[in-house]
DNA sequence: CTGTTAGCGCTTTCAT
DNA sequence: ATGAAAGCGCTAACAG
């Protein structure tokens, strides 16, 4: 392709710029044969207009900027998944930034300032890029308020709360009810949580699902059945291991996540506890490994991709300048595999 | 931010823009007091280049086209994220493009056809973006050549292979042969293969690293050890069932992925076989969750990063029109967990 | 050391 | 229905 701009084509097709102008952009009507005549010769040069003129002029550049927390944290790519299938179909593009704040800073997202920096060059840079918006994609939901400043730029943050911007969650509550409800309707009465660090947003919301669905169904509310974990495997492994060591233990375990519902899983094998039959277990966020588990476990799977393709929408309909409509949280839906079973029968 | 130019910062600090520009590039030399002048200014009113502007001008947008085949897929993220450490440090910016392959035609990567046009028409707005150069990101190690012309831009293949551009891939070879040699130190002689597709690259790449290390460690060459799987757990579960019942059965299996290899340790439970005490089991890809099975399996880790920075490089370096050195494969690692064991004394 | 100015490739107003 | 020409915000000759 090389050089060939709008005035090479224009001469080859005996019009001016204005002209192919006008055919490429269908801005104003164009003769029938002489919009023909220039299609087929920007077809013959394999022309393709210069998009940083065209940004120059028109003040846009159809390019939103994606700022990652850490792309390789697993609920990022199917969020950009979600944003990608949202931005193919709005003809806009995606300028990617990774920020790699799993390896830079693993979990030690109370120190905001060391990462503040890395967030706030990115913005700049994008801005130098002159995107016409910015999606932030975090890696565990928190507040993120005040963490930079766009300078008038559109943003909306994805999977983590902000007080003064658009920001897309999904619905923790109804996800933890729904999976107490599916455990009900088993016939479980005896259900033990074993939560995540209980400083994370995701933990509280989790269990005042938890909490309803015991008020609701009338199930025995024990705090012995309360297990607080931090989200890794070894808690789930140790917590199970109290939890089976009760006078009365539960018939089943809503772990707060799937790494944890492992920790369940290998305790029960150490003790001998058959799973589903002698203990149900139920996961959280339906990671990949969840179905290769021995047992396949069930677990809530999380919007992921709507919410990329959510916050996309909000995106461009904020640079619109458009209102955004109040669209309810993306709920959760429950995948059903082989680690809950009705209780054994006394 | 808005509409502030290199004019406003000229005027405000009482220079031409030229000077503004000097200073911003340090093109030139400008008088201390000037340049300190300049710099407040841009601080002040927090003024950033227009990059639509540089662009056009320098013809060189610092920005690269990445097209991923599916960002979805494991290896995906991993090189993404290697192709931006490597980005950062060359000031390189990222135009992501995600070709959603996984969802549209699943793993039917024959059928050429029914994605060239995805990938065509992402090179295409690539292009009009004017990026600098292209990657090009495989969800599966096969052969693309002839999938789409750049018109001379200068393109790198990562995760999968090309006859007339640069791509970048690991030494399967190298990884079987390294488990086979890790399963021989243990003391086993009686090893079984559990091949993926035999007509994939990777597939028989790994098989030829096997077959080396049966020849170089005096192995019994046993056809019976050796099973064509399809990549699925299924086929794992099957050809290890067929493998137990051999009169003769082997002491430890090579799968040469994760997934088969669950296939491998569901089969093993079910006849009640012991791993590793009774049966060893190696994987391949160190997916995520080779480290959450029950046992924990060893498996080959793929140097994912690895393809990724040095695919920015060598891209780098073709867009400076530098000849790329010829770098060896980089080499899988071996990631030793619970499944590996010497074999029992008979 | 600093300023003037001619474009980069396009869109769009104003003429015709 | 078409064209001429004025910029968009910057870089880099060229001139002083």
């Amino acid at each position: 392709m090389a050089d060939i701009g709008i005035k090479e084509i224009a001469a080859k097709a005996n019009v001016s710029i204005a002209t192919v102008s006008y055919v490429l952009n269908g801005t104003r009507n164009v003769r029938p044969k002489t919009r023909e005549r220039v299609l087929r010769v920007i077809e013959e040069m394999n022309y393709k207009p210069n998009n940083a003129a065209q940004s120059l002029k028109r003040k846009r550049t159809n390019t939103i900027g994606v700022i990652a927390e850490d792309v390789t944290v697993f609920n990022v790519p199917e969020i950009i998944d979600g944003i990608n299938d949202c931005a193919d179909k709005l003809d806009m593009h995606i300028l990617l930034t990774n920020l790699r704040l799993d390896k830079r800073i693993s979990r030690n997202f109370d120190q905001v300032d060391s990462y503040r920096s890395f967030a706030a060059n990115a913005v700049s840079e994008l801005l130098s890029k002159q995107v016409d918006g910015i999606i932030y994609i975090g890696i565990h939901p928190r507040d993120l308020t005040g963490l930079f400043d766009t300078y008038g730029k559109p943003i909306v943050y994805a999977y983590c709360y902000t007080q003064n911007d658009v920001s897309l969650q999904y619905n923790d509550e109804q996800a933890s009810y729904d999976a107490m409800a599916h455990l009900v309707k088993q016939g479980h009465k005896r259900i033990a949580v074993i939560t995540g660090m209980m400083d994370s947003i995701p933990s509280r919301l989790r269990f005042n699902g938890f909490y309803k669905a015991i008020m609701e169904y009338n199930l025995p509310f024990d705090p012995q059945l309360m297990k607080m974990g931090n989200w890794e495997a070894e808690s789930g492994y140790r917590l199970t291991m109290e939890l089976l060591e009760l006078n009365e233990p539960p018939t089943a375990i809503l772990a707060m996540n799937d790494v944890m519902a492992v920790g369940v899983l290998r305790a029960a094998a150490e003790v001998g506890v058959l799973i589903p039959r002698e203990l149900s277990v139920i996961g959280f966020d339906n990671r990949e490994f969840s179905e290769y588990l021995i047992p396949r476990i069930s677990t809530m799977d999380l919007p992921l991709h709507e919410i990329g393709y959510q916050a996309m929408e909000s995106l461009a309909l904020l640079i619109k300048g458009e209102p955004i409509p109040n669209n309810p949280l993306p709920n959760c839906k429950l995948i059903e595999r082989d680690s809950v079973a009705p209780p054994l029968r006394l």
